[in-house]
DNA sequence: AACGCGGGGGT
DNA sequence: ACCCCAGCGTT
């Protein structure tokens, strides 16, 4: 129906012209051609559950470092999990590494442009592969992450919150995208950057959304009404995770393979669950291919 | 479908 | 203290 065609031009209009206005300066942005593909694809891995502030300082050392993906590929693995840093998830790193040496091999050196190509790498999947088209490459493709999720929860469905994601999120997404490429390539980083500063899961700043007078769980009242979310993840303090995080970090500081005992020693500072916690850990990160063990010692790959 | 995986920032 | 985050591969 026409009126519905109108909502939804109103809508691009409205989000775009504010996007144009208000959007943070980040250097993984930029039209087509005026932005490398491998720095959107490196900005992309790094944002995987890590928010855009942390992410900045790293990247920027990246693509000095590894300006191509062949660059990278010809570091060993390690260097990059070394170079992450406190990002979190330096698994992340080596299937960045991985990554970067299937482009290398495979494609030319050049970063995939088609979706299916692109969920061929390690570490890359529905989202990245998206991300990667439609902004590297202008490809007019609906982007869903986290924050559009939310957005298109309040602004289409009245929902508080987003559920768990639903192949659906994709279709709602391309019934907004406006019709010419560079608007819907525009529109899909203005919707993620309307979720991260503006309409944000805990304390929504409605008074300064452009999208506002179309928003239909505002128009009902903002009912607490959101779906029920999976349960959350276990506390941080006392996990596994954390007791990963401290041998990393005496790893990545470390220039010579460190001794077991040392290792053993980093996991247990500042307390452990159980006594197993720490070997746990080590040999977990072992598997994961994060540590390789030398006659008893431990290093970065 | 559920789980494990870092670490920091916001409330 | 708890929730959230530009997700992904594995089971």
């Amino acid at each position: 129906m026409a009126g519905e065609a109108e909502r939804r031009h109103e809508i691009h209009r409205a989000l775009n012209a504010w996007f144009a206005r208000q959007a943070r300066e980040l250097p993984w942005r930029g039209a087509p051609g005026e932005v490398e593909p491998w720095f959107v694809l490196v900005s992309e891995f790094m944002l995987q559950q890590t928010q855009v502030e942390r992410v900045l300082p790293r990247f920027l050392e990246w693509v000095e470092r590894w300006p191509h993906p062949s660059a990278l590929a010809a570091d060993a693995p390690g260097e990059a999990v070394r170079a992450w840093g406190r990002l979190g998830y330096p698994r992340r790193a080596l299937w960045l590494h991985r990554a970067a040496t299937e482009i290398a091999q495979d494609h030319g050196d050049i970063v995939p442009r088609d979706i299916e190509t692109l969920l061929g790498l390690t570490g890359v999947g529905p989202y990245t592969a998206r991300a990667v088209t439609a902004f590297a490459y202008g490809e007019r493709h609906p982007v869903v992450d986290t924050n559009t999720r939310r957005v298109i929860a309040r602004l289409v469905h009245g929902l508080a919150a987003a559920g768990p994601p639903r192949t659906g999120d994709l279709d709602d997404m391309a019934e907004l995208l406006p019709e010419r490429p560079e608007d819907a390539r525009v529109f899909n980083a203005a919707a993620m950057e309307l979720g991260a500063v503006v309409c944000t899961a805990r304390a929504p700043r409605c008074g300064a959304c452009p999208l506002a007078q179309w928003c239909e769980w505002r128009g009902a009242g903002y009912p607490d009404n959101a779906p029920a979310r999976r349960p959350t993840q276990a506390a941080f303090a006392g996990s596994d995770r954390q007791v990963r995080g401290r041998i990393m970090a005496l790893l990545r500081g470390a220039t010579e393979p460190v001794p077991r005992s040392a290792a053993i020693a980093a996991a247990a500072e500042g307390g452990v669950r159980d006594e197993a916690q720490p070997v746990r850990a080590l040999d977990s990160l072992v598997a994961d291919g994060l540590l390789i063990e030398v006659d008893g010692d431990y290093r970065l790959p």
